[in-house]
Parts: structure tokens; C-alpha cells; sequence
RNA sequence: GGCCCCAUGGUCAAGUGGACUAAGACACCGGCCUUUCACGCCGGUAACCCGGGUUCGAAUCCCGGUGGGGUCACCA
């Protein structure tokens, strides 16, 4: 059997959304799963809308996602090039050579032309459609247009009876009327560039392309591009189109929905390994009750057959468990690893860590990190571990510091951590349980405070685990601060 | 509007004619654990869009309706 080939074929007009990342995870996945080829092409033919520097962002993120690609630009491969600009010779001669075989024409209406004539159309309550205009032209009514110097647009002379049946791996069998499903749209521009339908027919066959995996949007294109295989004379390959994410209030993603960008996710301080692991689970599902999976895993459990056939909308709380689930589960190395970015650009840790900073850092993390859903909330949440300039929060303040003897409760905690030789964990609890008992009071009356003292927070970590991640030196310079504050908030 | 796709709790989703008194997860609500907050554990609320068929039997098959989505560019 021959090897499995797919492509993600995003056009660089913007950053990678998430639908996208869904797709090329899908294509991504089948491939691995199937030990085919994943092949990156960039289709953008529209000159108007490119944005330079989108390409190498949509790289990039696919990267992040370690979603990585066999043949692409950058990288290359033997039916390279992998960008469409790059290709236009190759979309003219197959374009020439439908021209002569009459499977195609010129057609000399500007766009202005087709504007009017839609909007009459629609006007009529008619469908636009196409009026065939220019596909019966005499040489002689041709010759005329191209003495007025009017470049024409190349337009695809499609049947106009009969049905095209689309064999979709997911939905079936489709089929489209001919008479009603489309007009003799356009293949190549006026410009010389090719229209999507055209030049992602001529790349997927001259790709080898064998599955072409992508979103439901692209279901009503696949007729067109059928006709285009045939009239070509290129064999048709497999199709699949995956269902679609849609944006909580059921529509189209789009930037109005706030985040989609993949990018965006990252900034929040989501894990690479939770979208990926999100995405996966939206329109496909392992058929049993896993739910957090690695790659490896799902590569293994992936299958075209248990894709669904509906839209999915897009929840951030799930992502947000997910991200949690990886963020306390994940090996230690490779949170700090991620998390490391969002404490240095707080300027809580420096951009060249000495190692015992790094260990420093790494306590920090594993202390705090099964409290948190992200990144920017881990290193939010631990910030005055880091600087000795942290406030006391508002509302923990009137609980805990503006009662009787909270200053002496605290100098004697102080006293009591003071005289502790191992600084452990055992230790220092027990130093804290005997001043407990000593005074007289409740485990609560002592702890709160001293939390409140040590971070600022009322909430985190377990207190003693404060205590020896801070260290001794830290724990007594603080106490100290926090003693003079609760003077000051009494008078 | 034409064409196409889809339809299980708020969301994801299992289910492929009898094992459905319909899994599981997120979210939500209780409780337990605990020095706080989380984590974890236990429990709860909540769904087969409607109407016709087919069948001994339908969430599952067929038809119609309704609803949602997509698409109708010299965008991809």
C-alpha cells in the first residue's frame, strides 16, 4: 500500500486559531498514527491579504504544539516548493493546458461587472450565479476584448447537469446537483495567480497528496474541486472533512470571541500539552473514558472512524482543568521549564539563574503549582517568594492582623522558628504547635497570621511548606516587618 | 434565499436495534479531608429537538418538520 500523505494548508493571513491547530492536529495525528508524511504548504495566492509575517508565526506555534512537519517550507522535500507563490508556473502550464483542452475559457467581465450583475441577482431573488457571459465569446469578440488590453480571468467551464458525488471519509456519501451547486467559477486570476479551488487541486495531486483532511467549511468546495480533478485527469484522493469549533455563541471563530489564537492560550500560560490534548478531544473522542492522554497516546487511540460529524463548541473551563491536570502531574523539570519565561518577565527571577536560584525557583513551583490553572496564575501566586517588598492583602489584614495580641502571637512564633536548628518541616511545626500550646491558643491563631506575614496571602501553600521554602532568614526578616505593620494598622 | 452538513445534559462526549432505569469528563451544588486555598475522595442536579413510520422492540433505521452550522468572491 502506498504511504499516507496529508498536508495542513493554512494561508498566512493571520495567527493560528485554534480550529486551525485542530486541523493540522488531525492531519498530524493520522499521519503519525498511520506512519505517513505530514506536509506544511502555504497557500498564499492572495496577495492582498498576506501578511508577512504570519507564515513564520504559524510555524512557529505548530512547533510549540510539537506538531512537526516531514516536508515544508524550511525544510524542504521532493515535491517542494511548499509555498504557492512559489508555484505559479506550474498552476499556468496546468491552466494552459485545460484552456486547450476547452475545459476551461477566458472570461473578460470586470469585477465590477460581476458585482452588478450578482446584485441584480439577488435583487430578483434569484441565485447569482455566473452567466456563462464570456463562455461562448467569438474569436473575433475575444480578439476585440484583448485589443482593449483587458486581462482576462480564467474561468472553469463546469457541467451544468448531472450530479458530482463527493465520498467524504466522516459524512459519506454527499452529492451535489450540478445545475444548482455552482457556476463556472474562476481558476486563475487576473493577476496570473491561481484561485484556492484551482491551485490546491494542482498541489494535492502533484503533492501525492492521499487524504485530504480539513474543516466542514470545505465541504461545499469539494465538488468544485472534484471537477477540477477530473478535468485535469488527476485521481481523486480520499477526503475527510472534520467538524468544526465553534465560538461559545455558536458561531464562526473569529477575534471577536476573545481568545482563539493559539498564541494568545500561550501568553495565558496555557501548556502546549493541554491544548493539543484539548483540541484532540473536540470532535474525536478515544471511544472510552481517558481523558488527559500525551500525543503518544492519542496517536495511538486516533482514528478518522471516531471523528464526529458535528460542531463543537469550545469550552475554556475544560481546557483550563486540563491545563491544571498537566500542571500539577507534569515531571517538576518541565513545568519550571515553562513557567520560567512568566517569572522573568515579572523580574521575580533573573534571565541567567544561578543553580541555586534555580532550586529556589523549582521548591517555589512545586509547592504552589496543584493550586493553579496557569502559568500566569503560578507565578501570580508566587510572587512574594521572590521580593521582600509584597503587600498584605486588604481583607486578610482585617482578619488576622487587627486582633488582640496578634503581635505578640507573632513574636512568639518568630522566637520560636528563631530557635529551630533544622529548619524542616518537622521541625518547624513542631516549634509552631508548642508556642500553640504554650499560649493557650488555636492552631488557626497562630498560622493565619504568620501565612498573612510570610506571603502577604491568605491563601496557598501549606504554611510550613512556606516556611522552609523561605528559609529561616527570610521567615524572621518577615515576621519582623509583619510585627512593625500590625503596630502601625493598630494605632 | 439556493445548495450542503449536523442534531444525546449548560459544554465536550460514550452509545452503531434489546446489556439504557442513557456512561464518563468539565462546569455547578452538597459533604469529607485540612492551618487556608487548592488537590483528592464521596454524593447530587441535569440530556436522547418534535412528529410520523419500520420493528416484538428505537437514542440507534426511514420520512417530514424544526433548530443550528457551513457555503454560494478574480478569499482561503
Amino acid at each position: 500500500m502506498d504511504t499516507i500523505r496529508v498536508r495542513f494548508a493554512p494561508s498566512p493571513t493571520g495567527s493560528l486559531h485554534i480550529g486551525g491547530a485542530r486541523t493540522a492536529l488531525f492531519n498530524w495525528l493520522y499521519a503519525r498514527k498511520n506512519s505517513g508524511v505530514f506536509v506544511l504548504r502555504l497557500e498564499d495566492t492572495d496577495t492582498e491579504r498576506f501578511i508577512e509575517a504570519a507564515a513564520e508565526g504559524i510555524r512557529s506555534t505548530l512547533r510549540w504544539l510539537s506538531l512537526d512537519w516531514d516536508e515544508g517550507p524550511d525544510k524542504g522535500g521532493p515535491f517542494g516548493p511548499y509555498v504557492q507563490s512559489e508555484r505559479k508556473a506550474l498552476y499556468t502550464a496546468e491552466a494552459q493546458r485545460l484552456l486547450e483542452a476547452g475545459g476551461a475559457y477566458c472570461c473578460y467581465c470586470t469585477p465590477e461587472e460581476l458585482a452588478q450583475q450578482r446584485e441584480e441577482a439577488r435583487k430578483k431573488g434569484e441565485v447569482p450565479r455566473y452567466s456563462g457571459r464570456c463562455r461562448h465569446l467569438t474569436e473575433d469578440e475575444r480578439q476585440a476584448k484583448e485589443a482593449q488590453g483587458i486581462r482576462p480571468a480564467l474561468r472553469i467551464a463546469a457541467p451544468s447537469e448531472g450530479t458530482t458525488v463527493v465520498e467524504d471519509l466522516v459524512r459519506g456519501e454527499v452529492s451535489f446537483d450540478n445545475r444548482v451547486s455552482f457556476d463556472d467559477y474562476i481558476i486563475m486570476k487576473s493577476n496570473g495567480m491561481p484561485t484556492y479551488n484551482f491551485a490546491c487541486v494542482v498541489d494535492d495531486h502533484t503533492m501525492g497528496i492521499t487524504h485530504v483532511i480539513r474543516a466542514e467549511e470545505h465541504l461545499s468546495n469539494t465538488p468544485k474541486q472534484s471537477i477540477v480533478y477530473r478535468a485535469l485527469g488527476y485521481p481523486l484522493p480520499q477526503f475527510a472533512h472534520v467538524p468544526m469549533i465553534l465560538a461559545p455563541d455558536r458561531s464562526k471563530l473569529s477575534k471577536r470571541h476573545g481568545a482563539t489564537a493559539v498564541e494568545e492560550f500561550r501568553e495565558e500560560g496555557y501548556l502546549p500539552e493541554a491544548i493539543v490534548n484539548y483540541l484532540a478531544l473536540l470532535g474525536w473522542s478515544p471511544g472510552d473514558e481517558r481523558e488527559v492522554m500525551g500525543l503518544k497516546e492519542i496517536v495511538s487511540m486516533f482514528s478518522l472512524d471516531s471523528v464526529s460529524k458535528h460542531a463543537a463548541i469550545y469550552d475554556v473551563k475544560k481546557l483550563t482543568w486540563i491545563n491544571a491536570q498537566y500542571l500539577s502531574n507534569l515531571p517538576i523539570e518541565r513545568v519550571v521549564e515553562v513557567a520560567l519565561p512568566f517569572y522573568q518577565a515579572r523580574n521575580l527571577v533573573s534571565d541567567h539563574p544561578s543553580t541555586p536560584e534555580m532550586g529556589y525557583v523549582t521548591r517555589v513551583i512545586d509547592a504552589v503549582r496543584t493550586r493553579i490553572h496557569t502559568l500566569v496564575e503560578l507565578a501570580d501566586a508566587s510572587a512574594s517568594f521572590f521580593t521582600e517588598d509584597y503587600p498584605y492583602d486588604e481583607k486578610g489584614v482585617r482578619k488576622h492582623f487587627t486582633k488582640d495580641g496578634v503581635a505578640e502571637i507573632l513574636a512568639r512564633g518568630r522566637a520560636a522558628l528563631a530557635r529551630v536548628e533544622s529548619f524542616t518541616l518537622e521541625e518547624t511545626e513542631k516549634a509552631y504547635r508548642e508556642v500553640i500550646e504554650e499560649m493557650g491558643i488555636s492552631g488557626g491563631a497562630l498560622i493565619h497570621p504568620t501565612r498573612l506575614a510570610l506571603s502577604g496571602r491568605t491563601v496557598g501553600p501549606g504554611l510550613f511548606d512556606i516556611i522552609v521554602t523561605l528559609g529561616q532568614g527570610k521567615c524572621l526578616a518577615r515576621l519582623d516587618r509583619a510585627i512593625e505593620f500590625v503596630k502601625t494598622c493598630k494605632a
